[in-house]
DNA sequence: ACCTATTTATAACT
DNA sequence: TAGTTATAAATAGGT
């Protein structure tokens, strides 16, 4: 394309030479980016010019691509060094994936494929569970409410023990004073965990206490099963 | 170039878009090898279809490009290649652990540092799920039951056949006596899956037809199924 | 897979 | 070295 039509053979002339390379070096990059926009393809392009100079486009990390190319291609690029990593990536997506056809299925999504057999373990799991949650809720309720009645209770005697004072009269009374806050906030059924960090010696023992839930390593999920023997 | 302009964005159209790929990915790496004849270039070109399928363009060894490459960028590649996968994996087990907790919250475990507002959702999932679950199940049950009754009438359809055959003499109409064994236990409407092997001959069609779920390898939790069977 | 109208890239020129 | 233009090449849409 262009005035004349050219062989495709090295350009004798310098000069053209190095005129047409910046050119159809353009053009080629700007094809790689639009091949990877177009059709959702990956590239990595690098190109060196006679001069040594570099110039690249790369649609993701160069890495990511070396990788892939090193598996799609058979060729060992770099050593075995890395190659613990790979498969540890591999292993764990794996295992990703089987999480996640799990937690579809605990969500009643993509049951098609499964036969009866299949069904009847997940589905004795999530009875188990809304068990579990269920109770859990309740013990919640259930603190929410004793706790309310005691407030209640303290919120008695404090006004009882206020108006005696405002009977006789003094008030240097100013410490407690404030408890009526939480009192407050708990009559209406919503959060009553404090919520700043002046106060910190107010909040109950539990809230303090929650467990991080660090070190979930990998393989662990097959460990409940015994529960579906509850099923009969 | 073409009968039409076309914008630079993804071709939605996915035949289309499949139809572009390896028109522009025989253009791109075409003009990949022009510019290395003409210009004196070195290039390494390497594209992934949205499939995963590979090809690439090198006008030298790769490694030797790569070599260049590093020089030329600063770019370590093996160390970035390094911190690549290593924060791969720190990602994938991330996510790994939070699907670990979901499944646990799922499974009714673990919900002691969860507040009532964290419950209210997991519950609301557990009962889709078991809506989803319990929904393919009587499915199931359904198409079992319509089963059973088409094969009683066969069954009776059969006898019938039996006794004229036998009034009027004949008798080598062994086989399908012991169809009566599927009907019997169909009647009580509770789990009649098939349970052992040695009349898989005689189980009907559909639970013969169980997939396999192959390939879901390593830690898997769907392992073992089997144990369930003890379940009926 | 092949065809062709049209767009795009670029060789030659300025 | 950058800009212009005639022409070759690439390719989008159609068969």
């Amino acid at each position: 394309m262009g005035r004349g039509k050219i062989e495709i053979k090295r350009i004798e002339n310098s000069t053209n030479r190095q005129v047409t390379y910046p050119k159809r070096k353009n053009g080629i990059l700007k094809k790689a980016r639009e091949i990877t926009v177009l059709c959702d393809a990956d590239v990595s392009l690098v190109i060196f010019s006679s001069t040594g100079k570099m110039n690249e486009y790369c649609s993701s990390p160069l890495i990511k691509q070396l990788d892939r190319y090193q598996k799609a291609s058979g060729n060992k690029l770099w050593d075995a060094k890395h190659e613990y990593l790979s498969a540890e990536v591999d292993r764990v997506k794996k295992e990703n994936d089987n999480m996640q056809i799990e937690l579809r299925h605990l969500k009643g999504e993509d049951l098609t494929p499964l036969n009866p057999r299949e069904l009847i373990p997940i589905e004795a799991a999530l009875e188990d569970g809304l068990v579990g949650v269920k109770a859990k809720i309740k013990e919640h309720r259930r603190a929410l409410e004793k706790k309310t009645r005691m407030l209640e209770e303290e919120n008695k005697r404090l006004i009882a023990k206020l108006q005696q004072v405002e009977i006789h009269g003094r008030g240097e009374m100013d410490t407690g004073a404030n408890n009526g806050y939480n009192n407050q906030k708990a009559a209406d059924g919503t959060r009553d965990y404090p919520s700043h960090n002046d106060n910190h010696h107010q909040v109950p023992f539990a809230f303090q206490m929650q467990p991080i839930q660090s070190n979930l390593t990998t393989a662990t999920t097959t460990t409940n099963n015994n529960k579906y023997q509850l099923l009969d």
